[in-house]
DNA sequence: GCATAACTGGAGACTATGTCTCCGCTTTTG
DNA sequence: CAAAAGCGGAGACATAGTCTCCAGTTATGC
């Protein structure tokens, strides 16, 4: 469909300049980079940024869809794990270092509008893997029953917020609070939680609106 | 020390006027509203807004002095609870809900340059309590021995963190996670966390960069 | 080689948002 | 009722991101 002319040798130099220092910057700083930062970064004038990529989003789902894959991926491996209680809780302990590693990654799985599209899509492959995990890991007894498909995202979510204000010298220090969060999970005889776990369209509503606000 | 001429009778009614209007405001969009905003809000001229309070900081310190109080108070009451571990699992509930109820709050509490020295102050205050709130519940048994209370100030900011992107249905959803971290913190036989806690200076380095990148 | 189509760089226009000043007019006060 | 105090809000200023324009440069096909 996307019509493709081929771009002059140097043109698509540059547009591979742009896409490594997008990643590179979207990384570390998140998606409010703006496209003149990126193309300063990747040594081109900003024309050349905004001709390649006249829209941000066209840039970001190219940078992203192979990133949303893995946690995807993530998820199917820690199903095929022989415990189910490790399968969850590694498919946990990965997820949310991938997101902690790549802000603009943990960007796209909350809200904040760019790149809505893509983590809708990724969501829908994720959520009944997730539920699976979930599930298996309670027929197996480690799991409380209480516990929901949804709590995972926001547990995610609690513990890479944490991770964003860690100081630089035990950027590892979010590990700790995971642990103590699926100690929670694993709660052998816990008092029922105070407040019903969400749905998947609520967790929808929550996850897009976030940030943007 | 600060020589207070009396102000005109509608002066100080507006000043009054300016000063609700900011509380309300301040808590329920945090402490990014403008003083235009502000003004606008509380039905005078930006003008009379910035003639009463020239810096934003000095508004803030007269809002929040009372509410961070509250946060120490509570503390002191945990302490005072017969049961060490619900005096300290009251302080938790309570103090989140305090900065879940009132975003501006939750922002001083975590750094964002304004207001920093009154919440350094109600930090200083607050250690010595914490502190004692989880010595007293680890010697009761109940509280997990590798807590310290440089974690009770993070819990607390995972879950307002959660609770910032809730949904209108549901506001006391963040209760559930607050709830199931608690149960981390009780588990009996819990395998070591994976990470040291923070010490108090290093929470302080936590705690005054927050947002404000 | 050379003509030309493709591409480049970055100044700067434009928008949005928040901070803060200035001053002609109004209200309080003694 | 005059003077002092206060008022409102237009608009100057600063910052920051988005995006356009076009004179000048470079790759490419003949």
């Amino acid at each position: 469909m996307t019509s493709e002319k081929p771009l002059r040798a140097d043109a698509e130099r540059n547009r591979k300049r742009i896409l490594d220092a997008a990643a590179e910057l979207f990384a570390a700083k998140g998606l409010s980079v703006g496209l003149d930062e990126i193309a300063h970064h990747a040594g081109v004038g900003v024309g050349t940024a905004y001709r390649r990529f006249p829209d941000k989003r066209q840039l970001i789902e190219a940078l992203f869809g192979e990133r949303l894959d893995r946690v995807v991926e993530l998820a199917e491996r820690g199903l095929a794990s022989g415990d189910a209680w490790e399968g969850l809780t590694d498919f946990l302990e990965q997820a949310t270092e991938l997101q902690i590693e790549n802000r603009g990654l943990r960007e796209i799985i909350i809200g904040s509008d760019h790149g809505t599209t893509l983590a809708a899509r990724a969501r829908v492959r994720l959520a009944p893997l997730t539920e699976q995990l979930v599930r298996r890991a309670q027929a197996s007894g480690a799991l409380r029953d209480d516990v929901v498909a949804t709590d995972l995202p926001l547990l995610q979510f609690m513990v890479s917020s944490a991770a964003e204000l860690t100081p630089p010298h035990a950027p590892e220090l979010w590990r700790r609070y995971l642990a103590l969060a699926i100690d929670g999970l694993r709660t052998p005889d816990p008092r029922p939680l105070p407040q019903p776990g969400l749905s998947l369209d609520e967790l929808d509503v929550v996850v897009r609106k976030a940030r943007t606000a």
